[in-house]
DNA sequence: TTATATTGTGTAAAAAATACACATTTTTGT
DNA sequence: ACAAAAATGTGTATTTTTTACACAATATAA
């Protein structure tokens, strides 16, 4: 940011004592809010807790925590992460921020908001946060705070790059079936995909490895298990055009 | 967000004051930082200002300002344009938000980042801001705080939507010939683009209106001129899909 | 053994993207 | 008046990508 507006002076004088000026400033209480979505029994989940204020009580608000003195954004939401799931190098992006003023009833308060996707096998919930639960994303209705608001803004982009980049494997076990691959997809867009053209799409980019297992325990003929190639998709980045309105 | 994690206590707790407990969290100087967009002469161009603070003179920095106490993001950043160009309903996308604990001088600012696109003939600079230029993103090189990486991140953003939605367009007059509007895409997206293709691309989205009207002033054979359809174009948006990694 | 459920597979048609060249129109310079 | 320069305007063939669509094979459950 620059000067503040009103008292423009023209030029020349510049202002030696940058702690004074930002202290002039206003304050605002920061903190950031994670979507955290996860895949289970072909439904795409969202972890909430409780809110714990009076104001919001009953609601279901999203993980989130405040930005700590000398914590960077991205910091935070990973500190918010790891305490809450265990889970440390995991998928995160920044989405964008809100900061009506009047979104939380505590005064002035912006958000930076986060999605992640996480394997829900591969964390264990902690123990104290008992309120902690995993959503239907479907079935989400009313939220304390603006927190439905970002939580949609929230699955919007992560529609958009689960169709940019193959981010879905983060919500997968380390092994999965093409049709449970296929299920993410059309659980996270929202769409129903052909099978075979589906199948076809994935081989073509040719990051599966085939790991010549099958599944076990399904009632009917199980289908052969894949490992997402993530060594050969970092090196192929894709170059991209294509003007698509 | 929420409660804060270590003193977590289990369940049942309800928070009655918020504002007593907002008021204990650290605070955040809010700003928010324009990279705003402009065509000229085939180049993209960046509107910035020379740096107010001792510790980046001469450095050149993007027009921002403080967030008012009870002022939302997007109304500050409309406010920012407003100041600087004199114009008002401009296109503006919020981006993300940069916070790392030391990219002020002065202490702990947050800032929100935004770009906009404007039409260069269509505003007058504030009189007094005799510092401010119009740069060729090109040629830019260091700039005051992290502004550079701002402004990275928001052509990249810029390269992405302009493929997805017909964003160029408030870049350019309110008539234009082909050939700008290909100038427009190249000078964006930095690539060069096949002539033919590209009027067949946008003649087949049919949102460009012939003005039967012809350039002037061209030492060569005159293009015609085309207005952008507003109004089919935000009747038919376009639904969307296509893996495409 | 049969019914059920799901896997695995290929081709044809349609749509979209790409590569590519020449005649036309205007201005500028002589 | 003419020639040179510069850019416009236009169409087709090829390749690539997307879409639509059906049946045999394999495993489990009854």
């Amino acid at each position: 940011m620059n000067r503040s507006l009103p008292p423009l002076t023209g030029r020349g004088e510049l202002i030696q004592d940058a702690v004074q000026l930002v202290a002039a400033y206003p304050k605002t209480a920061l903190t950031v809010d994670c979507v955290i979505f996860g895949f289970e029994e072909n439904e795409l989940k969202v972890l909430l807790i409780r809110s714990d204020l009076q104001a919001y009580k009953g609601l279901w608000t999203l993980l989130g925590d405040v930005v700590n003195e000398s914590e960077d954004l991205n910091e935070a939401a990973y500190r918010v992460l790891r305490e809450r799931t265990g889970l440390n190098d995991i998928f995160l992006e920044q989405v964008q921020s809100f900061s009506a003023p009047g979104r939380h009833p505590g005064g002035r308060v912006t958000t930076v908001a986060y999605y992640s996707l996480i394997n829900v096998r591969h964390h264990k919930l902690r123990k104290l946060d008992n309120e902690v639960h995993w959503h239907n994303l479907e079935s989400i209705e009313a939220m304390g705070f603006d927190h439905k608001d970002i939580l949609d803004v929230c699955h919007q982009r992560l529609q958009r790059r689960v169709q940019e980049h193959p981010l879905g494997f983060n919500l997968l076990p380390d092994k999965f079936s093409l049709r449970e691959l296929q299920n993410l997809y059309e659980a996270i867009l929202d769409i129903k995909l052909d099978r075979r053209n589906f199948r076809k799409k994935f081989f073509s980019m040719d990051f599966l490895i085939d790991t010549e297992e099958y599944e076990v325990d399904v009632p009917h003929r199980p289908g052969k298990l894949y490992k997402f190639n993530f060594q050969k998709y970092q090196r192929n980045q894709k170059k991209w055009f294509g003007i698509d309105f």
